[in-house]
DNA sequence: TAGGGTTTT
């Protein structure tokens, strides 16, 4: 299907510096950060002792001891996340064996914490001190006694220990982000508690929830407060103080707001550098020349170093933000919410805060996700604010009233509350909660959000109609790390004889961005042709299964990646996901065969998984989903966009921004959704599609 | 012609 000439070719030393540069990398400081530190000529044990959490020390061990659950209120800078597990491991706690987990939102998050503890105790990174994230284990069973870890392996570990036997105390940080498997660990973790009165839990946080967190995990009753089970403590932050100014009247175009305030705060105040904040790629575009045509006209000595800062851009183009500014420059980051936990960028100064923020919302009438421009909460501001304070003291920028403000929702709705949800209640119900409408939430989903969950996992034949899993593939299918409609195609595919490809379509798609997109204008062009090769009319699906199948021929070559304008770094985590997703199948005994190029024996495979995401064409010329009967669109990613719109497709995601748009398509002919989805498609194809 | 941000034994 494809063919390119390669030459061998000899790298020198230091050539595949950057660009093989993972872009979690960047940023070794994450959410809970070493970005300044003005103790650094101090020995480790001084550091560690200059730390606000340090004068709590004995505190939170007296409280451990009292109380199962302790909710600690720690500010950015405090240390708690390096500095509580060190406490408890000096105190003993995990002398018979048993090991301190904490769970972080984020890989780099887990990785530096470990490494950093590790220094601190002066010992190696995986022997008392290691960490385990997806693809990557460092610690000893028989010597770890304290394991950072992302939030997913916790979940994955109760999977194998409902009880978590293995752990004396479990510290789950920043929790206040209050991501799904947050809010899923918390849940469960609430039942395991009764259960394990040994058992400790730590709940890091902010502290806008910290009240509810309390009484979340108070398994007290009665009004006597001595029977408490969790307690609340507070520990005092490290950041400078952050002046804060609001706008008086609102602002009729923030974004325009935003570059007059920068060229504003550029033109009156002293050195430092600034970072503002916008909801999208677009915005922050239009911001970035704007500021750049002032910069032309820029009269004093220092002159602006105008940066943008997204997720979709080139790894090249990020690291730019985090290399100091140099002398006679200031540098101002235009930047969507990727800078207000995800990175932290150095010597930021000068805050301005546009108010404003994109997030994804489910909607389980229409079975979609929605991508929409929302006011920022006062959490959410005042983290933003943050960013200002860690080198000195600073100033945030506001774009709305001080009235605007205080009308702002206290804190962003947890995602539990606008996710699809097939996946979240598959899991719960391998762990054993069978009636995941009654179950524990921290923050309750809408039941609606639930139902729809539910009737997906049916249709897919996770579960049977009593909403028990079915045996053996809806107890098979939780234990895939990704969708429900994914892993039930990958359990099919070897009845269907395609399973290699099948799981290379899979893996690809659990990496994003695997074309990459320079900006350059020739080279964007270049791309746009290099792509092309790929291309296939069965739909985006079978291109991808051309990429791997490319990537692997040519001994998944860093430099064919680079000149076919592919995502090296993806194309390689997708070849781990892939291995991990093979042995899966080959533990349920799934046939791992090809189909030697028979295209449509994978088309068919797939649409026994995504068969629920079907759309077909409406005479109007719009297409139309099954599910939701939703209007959308070919997004103009898609390799179908340029091509006669077929009659019936299935989709990966929908993405609901300007338009409707449908992403990742495949080509389908109505009679496999009726022979291979007759429970759902009999009445439903019946439909008035122009055939 | 369009792209908030994470993450999974």
């Amino acid at each position: 299907m494809f063919s390119a000439d390669v030459k061998p070719r000899f790298l020198k030393p230091g050539e595949r510096s950057t660009w093989e540069e993972d872009k979690s990398d960047i940023d070794p400081n994450c959410a809970t950060a070493f970005v300044y530190n003005p103790h650094v000529s101090l020995s480790l044990e001084q550091q560690r002792e200059s730390l606000p959490v340090f004068r709590n020390r004995n505190h939170i061990l007296y409280l451990l001891e009292k109380f199962q659950t302790l909710v600690l209120v720690g500010e950015t800078g405090c240390g708690k996340s390096t500095q509580v597990p060190q406490y408890l491991l000096e105190a003993g706690w995990s002398s018979d064996g048993k090991v301190i987990g904490v769970t972080e939102s984020r890989r780099v998050a887990a990785t530096t914490l470990a490494a950093r503890v590790a220094e601190e105790k002066g010992s190696l990174l995986g022997q008392t001190v290691g960490y385990s994230i997806r693809f990557d284990d460092c610690f000893d069973p028989e010597h770890t006694r304290i394991k950072y870890m992302t939030e997913g392996i916790l979940l994955r570990e109760m999977m194998a220990d409902p009880l978590l036997r293995n752990y004396c105390v479990i510290m789950l940080d920043e929790v206040h982000e209050r991501t799904l498997y947050t809010d899923i660990v918390m849940g469960l973790l609430k039942k395991i508690l009764r259960k394990q009165r040994n058992l400790k839990l730590i709940v890091a946080s902010a502290t806008v929830d910290a009240e509810q967190l309390y009484n979340f995990f108070n398994h007290n009753s009665s009004q006597d407060m001595s029977k408490d089970t969790s307690v609340i403590l507070s520990v005092e932050g490290r950041l400078y103080p952050v002046d804060i100014h609001y706008v008086k009247e609102p602002v009729p175009d923030y974004v325009k707001a935003l570059v007059d305030t920068a060229a504003l705060i550029h033109e009156h105040e002293p050195l430092g550098d600034m970072l503002a904040f916008l909801t999208g790629q677009e915005e922050v575009d239009r911001a970035v020349s704007l500021l750049k045509e002032l910069a032309v006209n820029n009269k004093s000595n220092l002159k602006p170093l105008v940066l943008p800062m997204y997720g979709s851009l080139p790894n090249s183009e990020q690291l730019k933000v985090f290399r100091s500014t140099p002398r006679g420059l200031r540098k101002i980051v235009v930047a969507t919410n990727i800078a207000e936990t995800s990175i932290t960028i150095p010597g930021i100064v000068y805050v301005i805060d546009c108010g404003f923020v994109k997030l994804r919302w489910f909607n389980p009438e229409t079975h979609t996700d929605s991508l929409v421009v929302v006011p920022v909460s006062q959490a959410s501001a005042d983290q933003r604010a943050g960013r200002a304070g860690r080198i000195c003291s600073g100033k945030a920028y506001r774009l709305y009233s001080e009235a605007d403000f205080n009308a702002l929702s206290v804190a962003t709705p947890p995602e539990m509350q606008r996710s699809d949800l097939a996946m979240a209640v598959l899991q719960l119900k391998a762990l054993g909660i069978d009636n995941v409408l009654r179950f524990n939430f921290p923050s309750p989903p809408p039941a609606r959000n639930l139902h729809s969950a539910l009737g997906l996992l049916y249709a897919l034949g996770a579960i049977d109609s009593n909403g028990h899993l079915t045996e053996p593939l809806g107890i098979k299918m939780a234990e895939f790390p990704i969708s429900s409609l994914y892993s039930k195609a990958l359990m099919v595919s070897g009845e269907f004889g395609c399973s290699e490809e099948i799981l290379s379509i899979i893996a690809l798609l659990q990496v994003q961005n695997v074309f990459t997109k320079p900006s350059g204008g020739q080279n964007a062009i270049k791309a746009r042709i290099a792509k092309r090769k790929f291309e296939v009319q069965e739909g985006d699906l079978l291109t991808l299964l051309n990429v791997y199948t490319a990537y692997v021929k040519h001994d998944m070559s860093q430099d064919w990646c680079k000149k076919y304008f592919l995502n090296y770094k993806g194309l390689r985590r997708a070849q781990e996901i892939r291995t991990q997703m093979l042995h899966l199948l080959k533990r349920f005994n799934i046939p791992i065969i090809s189909c030697q190029g028979d295209s449509e024996k994978v088309c068919r495979c797939i649409t026994a998984g995504l068969f629920p995401n079907a759309a077909y064409l409406h005479y109007s010329g719009v297409y139309r989903t099954v599910r939701g009967d939703q209007e959308l669109y070919i997004h103009p990613t898609s390799v179908l966009y340029t091509l006669e719109q077929p009659k019936w497709l299935l989709f990966c995601e929908i993405l609901h921004t300007n338009q409707i748009y449908m992403k990742d398509l495949t080509v389908v002919k109505p009679s496999w959704l009726e022979e291979l989805a007759p429970h759902f498609y009999e009445k439903t194809i019946d439909r008035d599609y122009s055939l």
